[in-house]
DNA sequence: GTAATATAGTTTCTTATGAAACCATTTGTC
DNA sequence: GACAAATGGTTTCATAAGAAACTATATTAC
């Protein structure tokens, strides 16, 4: 029922209609959305994030910033909040919000590195592995069943197109 | 320098060394972020909503919300809230907020409907018609940057695949 | 060694957002 | 037509997030 990339609503249909016959009709700028990459990327990530988010909150009581920590954790074993915030894109104050949460809730211990005073080095706890082992198999499960409906050649071309995107970006950022 | 699929910071290289070796070494669960599509998909469309919203924002004093309205106005030229919530998928209340702003700022107009006096009909004014004849190219002009790397063929299949998932996101939402 | 600068992380402040309450109008039912 | 439910939109309230100020440690320059 929702929108789609043909049945967009309004847009397709009256995009010719809409023409402004009036006086000043000058050459009007429009842009198809449904056709905008940046759109419609974000409207995507925006509605699987919403999905995903329902079902950490729901049975875990976890956000998502807290369950990226928990995830970059459960691979790497020992990671920093500044990490953490390069590998995730998130900001700092937002990270260090979230650990403080993990470790209220005992799902992660800090320790304090002992090259630099200033890092902490963080830990799951047998709690925090516990809670991922749980939630994983769903986080995995949720996924394939999403891409249930692409081919795994359109899976591996989706991956590799959002690599060059992801490059691209860095390029323009910089340039 | 920073994260992309393969060069993902630690993860890639600490999997198999950070396996804890220690003592009541469980059988761990591990999700590797870097292969999780909607973690990936939702760091992309953020960077690039990022740098979109920087180019909104500084040369136009409008937010991502209201950008949406905009380019919906550009394209339909009457609309109601209602439809752009829907069009969008952004809540009721940021919606209202984004039509006030725009017409507070006179880039948009609203007279009540004919046919039901809850509804207001929303409408681009020259003013608003300007703005986007202004930033509609540059906004096309970035995107066309972005996915420069891509093919057509590329550009194409990464779009069906968004098609597809969409579809699947409603169909496993209903389910 | 000491002063200046940079860095990791926390805290404070402000703003944006979503949920829910709310208001006005419309639609449906009897 | 009157009353109940639904709908479009706004406002209020609580919370999350980013910006900037701040603290503590580390690094660099001299």
């Amino acid at each position: 029922m929702e929108v789609d990339e043909r049945s967009s609503g309004e847009p397709g249909a009256s995009a010719g209609a809409g023409r402004d016959a009036g006086p000043g009709s000058l050459p009007r700028a429009e842009l198809d959305l449904s056709q905008f990459l940046p759109y419609r990327l974000n409207r995507l990530a925006d509605r699987i994030s919403d999905e995903l988010e329902r079902m950490y909150a729901e049975r875990y009581d976890i956000n998502v910033a807290q369950w990226r920590v928990l995830a970059w954790l459960s691979h790497c074993d020992e990671l920093t909040a500044k990490k953490i915030c390069t590998y995730t894109n998130m900001d700092k104050a937002r990270v260090s919000r979230a650990v403080q949460a993990l470790e209220d809730r005992g799902l992660i211990y800090r320790e304090p590195s002992v090259h630099d005073q200033r890092v902490h080095d963080l830990h799951l706890t047998p709690a925090g592995e516990e809670l991922l082992a749980s939630l994983v198999p769903e986080a995995q499960a949720w996924e394939a069943e999403l891409v249930a409906t692409l081919s795994v050649g359109e899976y591996r071309d989706l991956f590799n197109a959002m690599g060059k995107l992801e490059r691209q970006l860095e390029r323009i950022g910089q340039g």
